[in-house]
RNA sequence: GCUGGAAUCGUGUAGUGGCAAUCACAUCAGACUGUAAAUCUGACGCCUUUCGGCUUCGCAGGUUCGAGUCCUGCUUCCAGCA
């Protein structure tokens, strides 16, 4: 019997993909890995519309929770992380699906990124202490590249931190997965981003917010993510409770519209209909 | 009914008589390999690929070389007084 293949769902937020991938998974005997960027954190996840527990009981999920807020976790980790889950759902003999909105780590995965020149903290440090202007002079005295957009303070860090070494990637998807990206009509997207914000409010969201920015404090990226930085906002007094729910959607529909930016760029992703990658994915898997 | 204030891009706003006219939000497009739900860039009255052209600041007049800005009338809205 061959090897697995491995079963890749994108798309954009709200887009169906996970329920999608739970029916799969659980008619063919196989395991999530979620690649989601804010799923990895503890904590959050009514805000993150993480996989409920009855789901995650039904059937395996990796990548949730693997992180508190706070804590760094890259996108070179998710490919690390990734890649062994696929192994180990290999070895048992199950279908590992990977799915998720991040493209950035299934593109690690799928096409094999070579990250090139980590950090040092106190290097990170001393950098996100210079302004713009003193970033781009450093790259110029010594060098290095400066981006394309040379206003992105990131973006001038990991250039000096690289120092001009390039990444890699290959110019095919590994072997053996079947990529598949979900479309959706730009009206239907748009109420359905509309219509779960209404359900994650009713769940508690808010409330769930609130006490993660207790715990964790608001200073850390986990807390960058859209709902959090609004309720953050709400709870100074800063916004109504109509502004945040309004806001909340708002921040959503953009989120989708950069996840299918970048993912528009990847050309072997399979596009197709919640329906018809429904459809194509039972073929292909009742094939194996 | 009287008095005062207001009317500028989808919304909220800036605008000493002198360049389609500020800023924010929204919208649209884009970049992006170690924070990616992040971070950042561009467009945003209309036409034009560009140069450039055209029409604009409630409506109608007026003053002026020149009006979003000053004057008159009108309309609508807000506030106070009746």
């Amino acid at each position: 019997m061959s090897e697995r293949p491995l079963v890749v769902i994108i798309g954009p937020t709200a887009s169906g993909k996970s329920s999608l991938a739970m029916r799969l998974a659980e008619q063919y005997g196989g395991e999530i890995i979620s690649a989601d960027s804010r799923a990895i954190y503890k904590d959050l996840d009514i805000g993150t519309a993480k996989p409920s527990q009855a789901d995650q009981a039904l059937v395996k999920h990796w990548g949730l929770d693997i992180v508190e807020p706070g804590d760094r976790f890259t996108a070179a980790d998710f490919k690390q992380y990734a890649n062994q889950k696929i192994k180990e759902i290999r070895s048992r003999n199950k279908t590992p699906f990977l799915v998720g909105g991040s493209g950035m780590y299934v593109d690690a995965v799928t096409l094999d990124y070579t990250f090139s020149g980590g950090y040092d903290q106190a290097g990170r440090d001393r950098l996100e202490s210079m302004t713009t202007e003193q970033l781009q002079l450093y790259c110029s005295k010594n060098n290095i590249t400066i981006p394309e957009n040379d206003q992105n303070k990131r973006y001038l860090i990991r250039a000096i931190e690289r120092k001009n070494v390039v990444g890699n990637k290959r110019n095919k998807p590994i072997e053996n997965c079947i990529i598949v990206g979900i479309t959706t009509d730009r009206q239907v997207l748009r109420q359905r981003i509309e219509q779960r914000a209404a359900q994650l409010f009713d769940q508690g969201m808010i409330e769930e917010a609130i006490a993660a920015g207790q715990k964790y404090g608001w200073d850390n990226e986990a807390m960058t993510g859209n709902i959090y930085k609004l309720v953050r906002q709400y709870t100074s007094d800063d916004i109504t409770h109509q502004q945040l729910v309004s806001s909340f959607i708002t921040l959503d529909w953009r989120l989708a519209k950069r996840q299918l930016t970048w993912m528009k760029r990847n050309k072997f992703i399979n596009w197709l209909s919640l329906a018809e990658a429904e459809l194509y994915l039972n073929r292909e898997l009742a094939s194996e």
